[in-house]
DNA sequence: TTGTAAGCGTTATCAT
DNA sequence: ATGATAACGCTTACAA
């Protein structure tokens, strides 16, 4: 254990020019109480002798902290962590610092790191709740009801105050509409977890881009399952079997997946078979066929999260997803590279 | 501002019970010197009363927090989200919360989150340090001599303290002399900023296989750059213009930016040219041409860092990295896969 | 404009 | 085994 005794305190500074940490602090804190003369002799004196505020003790007398928690799943999903990287960029920015909690998808831990960050008294929490949630019930009782709170990309709507949401039901849409104006015709979709809206509102735009497109909704081809690598295998395995010419994938992973499936099978990618998938991870671009993806922005997320915190906004703010035409469904090299 | 005027403190819980914070408190941190009955007792009124205790008070009275530190360049570089996504499993199971902060490669943002993190007087930091920084004088100075320091990846060999390093001398002799051995004469380095020491590593690991293998070593085709995909196309123009066969890449974005210049060549890669490059970022087993690439292993090296902190250990880990042979040197199809 | 004094919730040092 | 008391460093009524 050690202990940090050289540390110059308020009130050496105090000492130092024969006044009070009283006047000290409020020269410090930039107080209008406090004669233009003082509280340059205490600037000056604060940086000669080196002082920096013991956050410590300032975030215990004010009952609140300049930190800010950010709950994700996953710390390296490259989703998440672009998030976290946004939010921390305006945040820091603005005098904030960063706690991170991950959840790994279970409740209990998200429960835990919600406690965590109320004990240390955080200014105000965003969170991405987890996967295996079945509702947002324990989320405030577990933070208590003071604590700011901003939710982005999966969000509970009936949870009161921010929100930052992807556009994914449109975006959905576009995606499929894509799919069925690039010639497909019987098109599946790996949906993922409907637990999460963000997955329901994708499915409901793939359902909705088929209707109006005068094409039926066929449930024996909604996947419903993890959105990884593996489940993309084998769901698109059964699509094959279903006689699809097309997925919209919920994850791109789990287009990777089927996109392996594909190959296996020897059907061609994008010309007998396409694939759209969501989120826009930067294998998608590189690998070849190069997959069709549904853009997610997480670095901005991130930070309209972060905004979203500071301006102390209660609204739901929607983020369009981009749709990015690659290979994976460029049928007949309708959209030439 | 909120103010949490609902929260249990241990005085709560003593008048509860009749006894003292004292004793509350003792009862509370597992102290030997309180009776087995009161102990139970305080428990059972703690958890009734719905009682968390408040970590900053603990925090200031205990002069230590704890919040472990880490300092990275970008908290969304797939490495670095790695190490962070390894450190805070580790920590979080040992009772820490993990602060992160982001330098983006900059050595006043570095200052300026060591002194938050002396600030939050926090338990231990775990750095890894900007690209920019010319030597690391500056660390110890704005953290203070107490806490302890954990450098990662990126380490400055003359700070004392633990270090966890990949190893990247042994690695990049290996991936060297694997382009040896599968047939490239004239070898260059896409060689990174020799700022940091595992750069500079890696070309001695470079020029070892070299010389090992009775090849000369020529300045002319190292190319010291920064690592990214633009970089490493216009490091292979110039390779290929000085008449190479092939590219060992301090970092996988470049390899991708070398493949990028060959392939408008038209220079066949493996056959005519190959390619390594460095960190095993997921893309480079999914693209095609896939790369090979000397793999890291960033979640183990975070965990590793982790460790080394909770066990207050000072000396240095080495990691080995793994090469991944893919197409991109699989000349000739020596290695079938 | 500045000083006085209390207190945030906890823990450590005494003493009992 | 427990209690009384002080202190960690800072902020903020209130007083002067």
């Amino acid at each position: 254990m050690y202990l940090c005794v050289d540390m110059v305190t308020i009130t050496d500074i105090a000492a130092a020019l024969g006044i009070t940490p009283s006047t000290v602090s409020r020269a410090l804190a930039g107080s209008p109480r406090v004669k233009e003369e003082t509280r340059l002799a205490v600037e000056k004196a604060a940086k000669e002798m080196g002082y920096e505020r013991n956050v410590v003790a300032s975030n215990l007398r004010r009952g609140r902290s300049n930190i800010v928690g950010i709950i994700v799943p996953r710390i390296h999903r490259e989703f998440f962590s672009n998030i976290i990287g946004g939010a921390e960029s305006v945040l820091n920015e603005a005098g904030y610092n960063v706690l991170i909690c991950q959840t790994k998808e279970s409740p209990e831990a998200e429960i835990k790191a919600l406690k965590t960050l109320r004990n240390y008294r955080v200014a105000g929490v965003l969170l991405s709740h987890a996967i295996f949630d079945v509702n947002g019930d324990h989320i405030r009782k577990a933070l208590g009801p003071d604590i700011p709170l901003v939710q982005f990309d999966r969000v509970f709507p009936d949870i009161p105050g921010a929100k930052i949401e992807g556009a994914n039901c449109e975006g959905a849409y576009n995606a499929t509409k894509h799919l069925i104006e690039a010639g497909y015709r019987r098109i599946g979709t790996i949906a993922g977890y409907m637990t999460a809206m963000l997955y329901v509102e994708r499915l409901a735009g793939y359902k909705m881009a088929l209707e109006d497109a005068g094409l039926p909704f066929d449930k024996s081809i909604v996947f419903y399952d993890s959105i990884v690598r593996e489940t993309g295998y084998k769901a698109a395995l059964s699509a094959i079997e279903a006689g699809c010419d097309a997925l919209y994938c919920a994850g791109d992973f789990s287009a990777l997946g089927a996109i392996d499936a594909l190959r296996e099978k020897g059907i061609s990618v994008p010309d007998s078979f396409g694939v759209v998938g969501t989120a826009n991870e930067s294998f998608t671009s590189i690998m070849t066929p190069s997959i069709s993806s549904l853009g997610q922005r997480p670095y901005e997320m991130g930070q309209e999260a972060a905004h979203a915190f500071l301006d102390g906004r209660t609204d739901t703010v929607v983020i369009p997803l981009d749709l990015h035409i690659r290979q994976s469904s460029n049928k007949n090299n309708k959209w030439q590279k």
